[in-house]
DNA sequence: TACAAATAATTAGTGTGACAAATATATGAA
DNA sequence: TTCATATATTTGTCACACTAATTATTTGTA
């Protein structure tokens, strides 16, 4: 393996997960979902785990806090998320989905289920298993850190 | 494998894709390479590759158009990257390296392999293997077209 | 208690990614 | 030759990623 081989890996890998990125929203917008990728993953991870805060949530979906802050403030403009004062730490916030924010994630789960199906197929459960593998060792190789599962 | 799975796959890949290039550009920052991970992937095509025209370019790194005609403004604002009207076709540039951009080229392309190493520590040749088929297989299931070795 | 250090969130600035539309030029068919 | 169509590049807009700096508040320690 030269280390020419790595540089074209990652390179792949960039190229790859754009693609995927890339697809779902294309069938975000087919479907006047209303939302981005990056904000259903959001309201995705609020309606399964919260209310949490900014800090919480960040470390869910990985992102940093300036992004996540924008797509908060996105989401709140639309209507599907609020912050909601913390009673104990007036630094931060609880957030939780509203009202509509919850049947939209009751009405979209399903048809975003089905588009993300589309990236796997010809792919078979060794596969999946092998590229969790490497993918969580590529993360840990550059992280330090131990990832659950 | 359910389809809660292939959301998570899909999330595993894009956290992945996002800390290669994060682990990268820090090192970048770190050597003070004067230029971006993605200004870098540029410059490198078109040392091996140049003169190349923006289309050709663009299809060899995988961006749209917009996008690399602001990385080549901002590559030919360092002195990196020229201009160059091409001869018949009074619509396209050749784009080529100036000799500050050559040189740069020299002096980086040792140390940013040795950078792109590191995330591939802990993996075999099989493992690479499996890994570039399962990203092939990938990109495919959603461009629908055949991918070049 | 007082005050330095830590924490939660935001703001600002730059770069990249996707998409649509605009501009300039080239090409091919009537 | 002319004109519709295609091609190369740019511009504009919105969203996300990362860094650094800022604000407000809390916590730990002298």
């Amino acid at each position: 393996m030269t280390q020419e081989q790595f540089a074209k890996y990652s390179f792949l890998l960039d190229r790859t997960a754009r693609k995927v990125k890339q697809y779902a929203q294309q069938q975000f917008k087919l479907g006047e979902f209303d939302v981005t990728v990056d904000q259903w993953l959001v309201m995705k991870n609020l309606s399964e785990n919260g209310p949490l805060s900014q800090t919480e949530l960040a470390g869910l979906v990985f992102k940093d806090h300036p992004t996540l802050t924008r797509i908060v403030d996105l989401l709140s403009k639309k209507g599907y998320v609020e912050r909601v004062p913390h009673p104990l730490d007036r630094r931060s916030f609880q957030l939780h989905l509203t009202e509509e924010g919850l049947s939209k994630v009751s009405a979209l789960r399903p048809k975003i289920l089905e588009i993300r199906e589309k990236a796997w197929e010809n792919l078979n459960e060794k596969d999946f298993e092998e590229f969790k593998r490497i993918l969580n060792t590529i993360y840990q190789n550059l992280d330090g850190q131990v990832l659950e599962e």
